[in-house]
RNA sequence: GCGCCAGUAGCUCAAUCGGAUAGAGCAACAGCCUUCUAAGCUGUAGGUUAGUGGUUCGAGUCCACUCUGGCGUACCA
């Protein structure tokens, strides 16, 4: 319909000139009464034609070649918008389409070829997946493919860190246990990893190694075990939501490699860095930043910074045309330096889009939940899919606009979760199965040769609403917004259950019947490709 | 103190570059199953879009200030 319009405007544009200038687009209006579609183009011409709104509309309707089959209607309203009402043969025409393309409708290849790296969880194997990682991975995972329904070619990447001091603790924190277990008394700190699965880390250990490993260093086997069997446990809750990482970038490979000494000696040579009290200083300042900061610490270790902006330069010399990175508010702060750093040494960040989601915060008996890995104060993605079920879980997280906080409510979502609008996207979908089988019993077919017999104001609702999915999924995808997707899929299972309540199947003249099972196969289509896009399951029956 | 993100119905959230009468779900109340799944549909009620000023044809949306909450502001990651 939009291309309709446009083709319509770009002939328009060769009489009226100044319709060459302008940014020409239709939305939809909320209200039904303003028609299909809606341009406020006359508008935005009121200050360059110095002409009243509603008198440029006039003079663009005049040079429109309408044909009347196609639009029924064209009306100037309010302070100028222009309404085009579209003839309902035509929007039923729609229909074709969405059966033909069936599981690719939605997709588009707008960005075929490029390619493009989505980083996200990249937590530190020092424990389970907790609610807060939940909300990162399910977005990430959504943007990815979202990304890949409009052409990309997309790799998912996991960044870990298993060298730093959270490591040792948790080496030493599985060490202490396994002795504990093995009958020495131990003290065991508060800061140290508190959580049961260190317990059980320690007794696989007991279970390999005996008593041999007593005098090894907590480095060594311990650290090792921990990290092993928590990666395990990490890839497993991934698996269950349905993620698979391309990529596991481990950053000690950039020690390994010399890309630290590297980006270091870099920074030198151009001037960007200075010691001072025996540390090094990235001159952010010089790069508009507010403040210097340290990238190698008077110990001779680096800080974050410093293999951040090596493994950013690591993912822009792998040429992807987009680099997408995936966080947490607590590293807002970050970012900013490690982009000025990259830029610094030539590379274009442009091609790299930050995402930062809020946190999760969990309600308890209406408390909030301090979340802590160390204290072993949270709640794993495991239990809570155990409890709910993983479609409730990715569904719950790919909701909601990820740059508002997210209230998770354990008690509704525990005890309440038939009240999760998922199930009303899923029951959409499993009442058309329902009534496919129904039909096929009664020897009815989907048929689109008389689709001009859907007149009825809740099937043109829901064909315009069905047309609307492959520009949501782009508008979603070029937004990085997938909580779009599942607001639209709501909308679309509101019109549809409208639609199921007004036009029976059963009981109509056979052609009508027949044109409407077309229609129900094509809203359980784009139900699928919506719901398979979020990787949440369409069952057949409920 | 400074920076980033937010504040919309009792609760959880929408509102497509600044567009027309701010919309859904839940909760509340009143209805609809001898016919394709009632996990559904219909109706009622619920709002000074945190507040004050500004920008303009037009502001929930943009700007300034204030209030409230979250996250930062390390030679932690």
């Amino acid at each position: 319909m939009k291309n309709y319009l446009t083709n319509l405007f770009a002939a328009s544009a060769e009489k009226l000139i100044y319709l060459k200038d302008v940014d020409i687009s239709f939305s939809v209006p909320k209200s039904e009464s303003h028609g299909d579609l809606s341009t406020n183009v006359a508008m935005l011409l009121t200050k360059q034609l110095k002409k009243n709104p509603r008198q440029i509309a006039e003079e663009i309707i005049k040079s429109l070649e309408l044909d009347t089959n196609v639009i029924t209607n064209v009306e100037i309203a309010g302070p100028g918008f222009i309404n085009f009402h579209f003839s309902s043969e035509y929007v039923s025409q729609i229909i074709d389409n969405i059966l033909t393309e069936n599981e690719k409708f939605g997709k588009s290849d707008k960005y075929k070829g490029k390619t493009a790296n989505v980083e996200f969880v990249s937590a530190n194997p020092t424990g389970p997946l907790t609610i807060g990682h939940g909300r990162n991975a399910v977005l990430g995972d959504a943007l990815a493919t979202l990304l890949e329904y409009v052409g990309y070619d997309v790799e998912r990447e996991y960044y870990f860190n298993n060298a730093g001091r959270q490591m040792r603790v948790l080496g030493d924190s599985v060490k202490l246990r396994y002795l504990e277990m093995l009958g020495e008394t131990i003290e065991f700190p508060d800061d140290y990893y508190q959580g049961e699965y260190i317990k059980d880390i320690a007794s696989s250990v007991i279970e390999e190694y005996g008593e041999k490993v007593k005098s090894e260093d907590a480095e060594g086997v311990f650290k090792q075990a921990a990290e092993q069997a928590i990666f395990t446990d990490i890839k497993n809750t991934l698996s269950r939501l349905g993620i698979i990482m391309k990529n596991f970038f481990n950053e000690h490979t950039l020690y390994t490699d010399k890309k630290i000494d590297g980006v270091l000696a870099a920074f030198k040579e151009k001037g960007l860095s200075y010691e001072n009290e025996d540390a090094v200083w990235l001159k952010l300042t010089d790069m508009g930043n507010e403040q210097d900061k340290v990238i190698v610490k008077s110990t001779g270790e680096p800080t974050y910074r410093l293999p951040d902006i090596a493994y950013h330069i690591n993912k822009f010399e792998r040429n992807y045309d987009l680099i997408v990175d995936l966080f947490g508010s607590d590293h807002a702060a970050t970012y900013p330096d490690v982009m000025a750093g990259c830029r610094a040494l030539g590379y274009d960040t442009d091609k790299v889009k930050v995402m930062i989601h809020q946190f999760v915060t969990i309600m308890e008996n209406g408390e909030i939940v301090k979340m802590s890995t160390r204290k072993a104060n949270f709640v794993t993605i495991d239990e809570l899919i155990d409890e709910v079920g993983a479609d409730v879980v990715r569904y719950f997280f790919v909701m909601r606009n990820m740059n508002t906080h997210l209230n998770f409510e354990l008690d509704l979502a525990k005890k309440q979760s038939d009240e999760n609008p998922v199930f009303y996207l899923q029951y959409a979908h499993a009442r058309i199965a329902s009534i496919l089988r129904m039909t096929e019993q009664e020897n009815l077919k989907s048929s689109t040769e008389f689709l001009n017999l859907l007149i009825h104001p809740s099937e043109q609702r829901l064909i315009k609403k069905l047309h609307q999915f492959a520009e949501e999924i782009l508008y979603a995808a070029e937004n990085f917004e997938p909580n779009k997707v599942a607001n639209y899929l709501e909308e679309l299972a509101a019109i549809f259950h409208k639609f199921y309540t007004d036009c029976r199947i059963l009981g109509s003249d056979k052609t009508l019947a027949e044109a409407r099972i077309a229609l129900a196969k094509a809203a359980q289509i784009v139900l699928r490709n919506g719901l398979t896009l979020l990787k949440v399951s369409t069952p057949e029956r409920m």
